[in-house]
DNA sequence: AACACGGGGGA
DNA sequence: TCCCCAGTGTT
């Protein structure tokens, strides 16, 4: 990115041509309805690293639950992480939660519409706070995310690698100069579509572009290049062997996660740690992790999961125990329909279906 | 600046 | 399989 970058880009010409293009062609989307901060909040939370249509759903079920902050601020963080269940990177609803009882505490629940304020709150980056000043209270502020860092990486013709932090505050101090005054609002969701719609990752519809004139790429034939991305490293391994252990009267043993790192607070069933063949000293490391006396049974399956920067390898063991009473506070024994009331990661909902 | 943190979908 | 995605917090 050089200093001649937004030379001979003409700023006003774009913006009457993307904001006509977007009168025409926004999407109909559930958070669109209105312009309520707090359901811009929610749904630009829930959108990180997240497709729109897997968000919409939850997005409904969300708003049913909690209309307003002060119904969030209220709620138990179980109901929270139960609602959210199965989309992902948890710690978003933990952090969203936290930061909207502090907007009812601090604010009177009004969520704030200045940078400073707003971007204090837990869970609220650059991206997010731009998002809410410029959708909800149509402020002029920049909302750069890697969709918008593909868009602009075209049209501008930066070949600078996007991962870099430095890289997107470059993107960002460009983008006071080429967002609309006018209408902010409009502005960043019309880029925002445009990157969802035609400037996709891969084959990208530049004949359908309503700013193909303004685009450098698309001028050099190079749109499928950009943007320049280093590669992230590839997933370890995990191996554990997971088990479903049952008493007598029928119920299984349920454990809650810890309260920081992955899948905070979620439930799951016993995991044990197995680095090579130590499936012998299983009932061992349960009995001394646990203060749990159990009976290894057959094997019921496997069961693999893909994280972004992990992989788990779950070998899934029937298990039984002559107790119904546990020591261990984070560990519960429940029946089989009151498995529903818990938060569950998506790999140990896989193996729910292996415990009938 | 690098890493931790989920899940689904498309090619 | 690999890559993609409306990022933020921690170290």
């Amino acid at each position: 990115m050089s200093e001649n970058t937004l030379q001979s880009f003409n700023i006003s010409r774009f913006q009457e041509d993307i904001l006509d293009w977007y009168e025409k062609n926004k999407r109909d989307l559930p958070w669109r309805q209105d312009q309520d901060p707090y359901k811009v909040w929610v749904s630009e939370i829930m959108l990180q690293q997240t497709k729109v249509d897997t968000v919409i759903p939850y997005f409904y079920k969300f708003m049913d639950k909690y209309p307003t902050v002060y119904d969030l601020a209220e709620a138990d963080e179980q109901d929270v992480l139960k609602t959210w269940e199965g989309l992902g990177y948890y710690s978003r609803a933990r952090n969203l939660q936290s930061a909207v009882r502090e907007v009812v505490e601090k604010y009177d629940g009004v969520v704030p519409n200045n940078p400073e304020e707003l971007g204090s709150l837990k869970g609220v980056g650059s991206y997010t706070r731009g998002a809410i000043l410029s959708i909800a209270y149509n402020q002029p502020e920049p909302a750069v995310d890697g969709n918008f860092m593909r868009v602009f990486s075209r049209i501008l013709k930066v070949e600078e690698d996007i991962s870099k932090a430095k890289v997107k505050k470059l993107f960002e101090d460009y983008m006071y100069e080429i967002i609309s005054k006018e209408d902010p609002s409009s502005f960043n969701q019309a880029i925002m579509d445009l990157g969802a719609t035609i400037c996709t990752p891969k084959s990208p519809m530049c004949m359908f572009c309503p700013v193909q004139e303004h685009c450098r790429a698309y001028a050099e034939g190079i749109e499928e290049e950009l943007p320049i991305k280093s590669k992230k490293k590839k997933q370890k391994v995990k191996r554990y062997v997971a088990l479903l252990v049952r008493n007598e009267k029928g119920q299984v043993i349920i454990e809650q996660r810890p309260e920081s790192g992955l899948l905070a607070n979620l439930w799951q069933f016993p995991m044990v740690p197995v680095d090579n063949l130590e499936l012998l000293h299983v009932e061992n490391w349960v009995r001394k992790e646990y203060g749990v006396e159990i009976d290894l049974d057959e094997k019921r399956g496997n069961v693999k999961h893909v994280f972004s920067h992990l992989k788990w390898n779950l070998d899934v063991y029937a298990a039984s125990t002559k107790q119904d009473v546990l020591e261990n506070d984070r560990l519960r024994f429940v029946t089989i329909e009151e498995l529903d009331e818990y938060p569950f990661p998506v790999s140990h909902q896989k193996m729910m279906d292996l415990l009938k």
